[in-house]
DNA sequence: GTGATCCGCTTACGGTGTAAATGCGTACCG
DNA sequence: CGGTACGCATTTACACCGTAAGCGGATCAC
């Protein structure tokens, strides 16, 4: 019925099929949902209801897994309408909106996001989270449109990749550490240290403990939107 | 004869004789060398000269080893007699030799360093890269009897530690990446992609793959303690 | 001497990544 | 329609992993 209905060959049939992309997302969801450190082959074959030895013929190893996992969501960049690939409105609106979309792929995916900030790079100068040549290629273009020069455009990419790295990943651990104590089993009581010995942690403890990543990420960023403006 | 000698109960015969600590230290001289992923108990022991189960009676469980590995390499920054634990010469020259200090560290195991950038805390606010309840009362002390306030002071810790996190644990990525191809086996010829479709990166990948890691880090600092000063 | 205690070793189990061979379902070809 | 080739999931196998449990010899207190 369906079969002829699209040209390329897909194979709707009921049979089974594995794909490279569908191992890939499902990965991704299985991280989301139990972490790296339950993430093997058996589980994740088991998860789309087929033996581990048959993920080979898709993926040559876990660890290009993992590396496929990465790309793949950094991929929502691309679908993210906010996000605009050439800077329509001013180089200032276009970092802000990578920043911003980037920022929602790591809070989408706080387990994930480790290891987007530390899967080996292919080349020192592809640096997290910004993994993708086509990003970074788009990244220097907006920048050189806009008036800077070669040597400011790479500053810039770089004080960026810092910035967000630092920013979001720290943010991101945060949000693991509430959430990592398996079940809270003991909530209330003696789990807190004996903090006597620091009195300015335990002064302060309150203040240190909310949540001012929001705030904390647009001051920053508009730091340094600043700072790069003098490099202009 | 030598046994009343030290009134704790050191014993420095022969015999083979496990302590905690030289397993943490041989765990962080084992990464340093050969990388996380070859770290195995058994190859650990086996580099002390003892069985794996041998470790256990030291350490609880290979997690546990991970953590103590952590805090012994940031420990290095007590004995660094270039950071100080108080401000003698004001808060930015404080925050400058801390900073320092997290660096050198950062650049000795640059292998470790993922891990002090990964490892969950044990509490959201306590942030790598300065990861003990000691160094953080040190940086809040230091701030608050410099004039900052209780809320200044719990920002400027923040955006240190994003600093600080994002620029070393970038420098190290990079650092690794020169090096991870086992022994640079084809050198020359193809292992570069095709940059055709990327002609920013293309044109500009010279300057992108300079080290400017040192200048950027001082330049960044410098930033960092222009933007407290404000908070004053 | 003699018992207790410490502490490294041995053994064992379930799990992991993955190489190699196996076998089944489908698609093409006559 | 019958055979055959092939694509792909499975089965089997192996070395290695973290670690629970119990063993046994050296060391200590008395």
């Amino acid at each position: 019925m369906s079969d002829s209905e699209s040209a390329v060959e897909t194979r709707p049939q009921g049979r089974r099929r594995l794909e490279r992309r569908m191992i890939l997302d499902a990965g991704a969801a299985f991280i989301d949902e139990h972490g790296l450190r339950q993430l093997s082959m058996r589980q994740l074959g088991a998860q789309l209801g087929v033996e581990a030895m048959s993920l080979y013929r898709y993926v040559p190893s876990r660890e290009d897994l993992l590396d496929g996992i990465v790309e793949v969501v950094l991929d929502e960049l691309s679908d993210d309408p906010d996000v605009h690939r050439v800077p329509t409105d001013g180089w200032q609106d276009y970092l802000v909106r990578l920043a911003h979309g980037l920022r929602r792929i790591a809070l989408a995916h706080p387990l994930v996001f480790p290891l987007v900030a530390t899967r080996p790079p292919e080349a020192p100068w592809i640096r997290p989270p910004l993994r993708s040549l086509r990003w970074i290629d788009s990244f220097l273009a907006a920048l050189k449109g806009s008036g800077f020069g070669d040597e400011a455009a790479v500053a810039a990419y770089r004080a960026f990749s810092s910035f967000l790295l630092g920013h979001l990943l720290l943010e991101v651990e945060a949000m693991g550490a509430e959430i990592s104590p398996v079940s809270t089993s003991e909530p209330s009581s003696e789990t807190s240290t004996d903090l006597s010995e620091y009195p300015h942690v335990e002064r302060l403890q309150e203040q240190l403990s909310e949540d001012r990543s929001a705030q904390e990420f647009e001051e920053s960023l508009e730091n340094l939107l600043e700072r790069l403006a003098t490099l202009l």
